[in-house]
DNA sequence: CATAGCACTCTCGCATAGAGAGTGCTAACT
DNA sequence: AGTTAGCACTCTCTATGCGAGAGTGCTATG
C-alpha cells in the first residue's frame, strides 16, 4: 500500500476525528470551513478521492461525504496508540476511587467496570483475575445446619469459591475443623495434578471433601475465567448507529450469554501479553454480530500467577482517544492491585 | 363502575388475549372471524363501544381496532390470577433443573433468573435471600500473604460475605485461627445490637476484627438486599413496542443502575407477604420510565428469617397467563430451598 | 335486541417532485 | 505541477398528494 503524504495524513486524521464526534459523513466543504484549512474544497476533494482509492475512506453513497473505512480507523488508531496518556488529573481521580473502595476483588471489578464504561462511553467488560493453574491454599468447613456444610476454598492468589454440601449424616463442627486442618496440612500449595497424585485417603469424610475440592479446583482451572463484570450497556445503545437496526439486539445478546462473552475475551487475548493493548476494529476476528463495533482489550495481572482481561466495546466510531489510554491505565492499576494481593509487602 | 355482562366479559378477555398475541389493535371483524362468534361485527362493535366507554379499552385512533387500557389489563389479570397453575410437566422440568444444579445460592439465583426469563419472555429479577436482622454464625480468618488476611463471615441462614483486610503487621495463621475461635465462641448467634453490647475487648487484633465484623453485618442489615440477578433483557428489547422508541433505553437504564432496581423491588413488595403475588400494570407505583411495562412480583423465603424478591418485567402486553403461574411456582420453589438451607433436616 | 348497510375518518404505502449536498471532471490559473 | 473555479451529475431526504384498506358509529330494518 502506498505511503501517505503529510497532507493526506492530516486530512485523514481530521476527518476521522470529525466523524467520531458527529457521526455524520464528512464532506470537503465542511472540512475546509471547520478546520480553517488554507485550501479550497476542490483540493480536498482530490485528496479525499485518493484516500478513498487507497481504502482509508468510503462513501455511503455518491453524494454523501466520506466516512472512515475499517482500514482508516486502523490507521487512526496506530497513530495514537503509542503515546496516548490519560491526563494526570483523571489518573488521580481514578486511583483515588480505587483506594477508597473496600479492598475486595469484587468491589474492584465492579468499580473498574464502572470507570471504564463511564470514561469511554462504551460497554466495559472485565474478567476477574484467574489463576491459570489453581493452587490450593486453604479450606474451611463450616457446619451450617444439620447435614449442611459450607465449604470455603481459597486458592493461592486469593481466588475464593464457596459451596454448600449436604453430607450423608450430620457431623459436628469439631470434626469438620479437624478435617479441614488435616487437609490444609496435606494439600498446601498443591495444584490439581499434585492432589490427584496423593494416595493417602485417611478417612471417609476427608475423602468426600477431597473429591469436592478437586472438582472445584478443576472447574476453576478449566473455565478460562470466572465471572464477567460489565457496565455501560446503555451508553452504546444510545449511539445513533444502533437506534433502529437490530444489530443492537444481537450485540446485546452477546452480553447476556456470558459464555459467549468469555469466549470472545479469551480468544482475542490469549496471545497478547500484559501491558500490550489490542484494538479490534469492526468485529475483527470473526464476530459477525459485532461488525459495527470495535473493542479495546488488554490483559492485566501477574503473568503465570493470576491474570484477567478487561476491555471496552463501543461503536466503530468510538472515541479511541479516550478509550485507549483509559483501558491502558486501568489495566495497569488492576495489575498493581493483583500484584499486591499475591505478593504482599 | 358498572358491572360487565357475561358477553362483555368474554369479549374483553378474548380481545386482550388476541392483542397480547399479535400486538395489533383488534377490530370487530377479526374478533368474529377468528373466534367463530355467533354474532355479527356490528353487535361486537356496540359492545366494544360500551367497553371503551367503561374504560377497559382504548382506540389508538378513530379507524384502528381496540387496544386494552391499563384498566382492561387489570381486569384481565384479576380474572386469571387465582386459579392459574403451571402445567405439571413444566413444573417437573423446572424442579428437576434446580435439583440438578450445584447446591449453592448463587447458582440457584442464576438458574431461577434464567428460568423466569425464558418462561415469561420478559426480564427476570431476583434478589438473593436476605436476613432482615443478620445474626452471626461463624468467622474464618485466612492468612493470604504477609499482612493480607481474608475474612469469611457466615451468618445464620447461610449468607456469606468475604473481605480482604490488610493488617498493621504480619500475623501468623495460628494466631488468626485462635482469634477466630475466640470470636466464634463469643459471638455465636448474636445480632449486631448484641455484639455492640458486649464489653469484652480482649486483645487488639480481636478488637480490629470485631469492628470489621460489625461493620460488615451492619452493611448487610441495612441494604435491603444484596446482589440482584437478572436475565432476559434481550427478550423485552425485541418486542415491537420497544423497536424504535427510546423508552427501551430508559427502561434498560433502570436495570443497569442496580440501586434503582433495588428500590423498585423493595418499595413495591415490602407490604406484601410470602405467597402473595403482585401485578403492577403500566408502571403503577410511580415509575414513569416503565409506563409501557408491567411487573409481576412476589416475595419468597421464610418470613422473619430470610426473604427475597423475585419478579418479571415485560411489556404491558406480556403473557400474564404464563408469567403469573411461573413467578408463583418459582417463588414457591425458592422458598423451599431457603427453608431447607436454614432448617436442615 | 341483533344486524345490514353506509358514510365517514384515519392510517399506511407509494409515487412524484424539488431541495440540498457532495462529488468528479475539465479547464484555467499561478 | 499543483491548485482552484465552475459545472453537470448523482443521490438522498423531505414534503406532498392520492388511493386503498380498515374500522368505526349511526341509522334503519328485521
Amino acid at each position: 500500500m502506498q505511503e501517505l503524504t503529510v497532507r493526506q495524513k492530516t486530512l485523514l486524521l481530521l476527518l476521522i476525528r470529525d466523524y467520531i464526534e458527529t457521526a455524520q459523513p464528512v464532506g470537503s466543504k465542511r472540512l475546509v470551513e471547520h478546520y480553517h484549512l488554507e485550501l479550497s474544497p476542490a483540493t480536498i476533494r482530490n485528496e479525499m478521492a485518493a484516500l478513498t482509492e487507497m481504502g482509508y475512506l468510503r462513501q455511503p453513497h455518491t453524494s454523501a461525504g466520506r466516512v472512515p473505512s475499517e482500514e482508516g480507523y486502523r490507521y487512526f488508531v496506530s497513530q495514537m496508540m503509542p503515546n496516548a496518556e490519560l491526563p494526570q488529573a483523571v489518573q488521580h481521580t481514578i486511583a483515588h476511587q480505587f483506594h477508597q473502595s473496600r479492598a475486595d476483588m469484587d468491589q474492584w471489578m465492579t468499580l473498574a467496570a464502572s470507570i471504564l464504561a463511564h470514561q469511554s462511553q462504551g460497554v466495559s467488560m472485565i474478567t476477574a483475575p484467574h489463576t491459570e493453574q489453581a493452587r490450593y491454599k486453604h479450606v474451611e468447613l463450616i457446619s451450617t445446619q444439620g447435614r449442611q456444610v459450607l465449604m470455603v476454598l481459597v486458592m493461592i492468589g486469593g481466588e475464593v469459591s464457596q459451596q454448600i454440601l449436604t453430607l450423608a449424616e450430620p457431623v459436628t463442627q469439631d470434626r469438620l475443623s479437624q478435617t479441614a486442618t488435616r487437609l490444609n496440612a496435606l494439600l498446601a500449595g498443591l495444584a490439581v495434578d499434585g492432589i490427584a497424585a496423593l494416595s493417602i485417603r485417611p478417612d471417609a469424610l476427608d475423602q468426600d471433601i477431597l473429591i469436592l475440592i478437586t472438582q472445584d479446583m478443576r472447574r476453576n482451572s478449566e473455565s478460562n475465567s470466572g465471572e464477567i463484570y460489565t457496565d455501560g450497556l446503555t451508553n452504546v445503545l444510545s449511539e445513533p448507529e444502533f437506534a433502529e437496526s437490530d444489530d443492537a439486539r444481537r450485540a446485546l445478546k452477546i452480553f447476556e450469554e456470558r459464555s459467549t462473552l468469555q469466549d470472545l475475551l479469551a480468544r482475542t487475548t490469549t496471545n497478547s501479553n500484559i501491558g500490550g493493548l489490542q484494538v479490534l476494529i469492526g468485529g475483527e476476528g470473526g464476530w459477525e454480530e459485532l461488525r459495527q463495533c470495535s473493542m479495546v482489550i488488554a490483559r492485566y495481572g501477574v503473568p503465570g500467577m493470576a491474570t484477567g482481561t478487561l476491555g471496552v466495546l463501543g461503536p466503530m466510531r468510538m472515541s479511541y482517544a479516550r478509550t485507549i489510554p483509559t483501558v491502558r491505565f486501568v489495566a495497569g492499576l488492576l495489575s498493581e492491585l493483583v500484584n499486591d494481593t499475591i505478593v504482599g509487602e
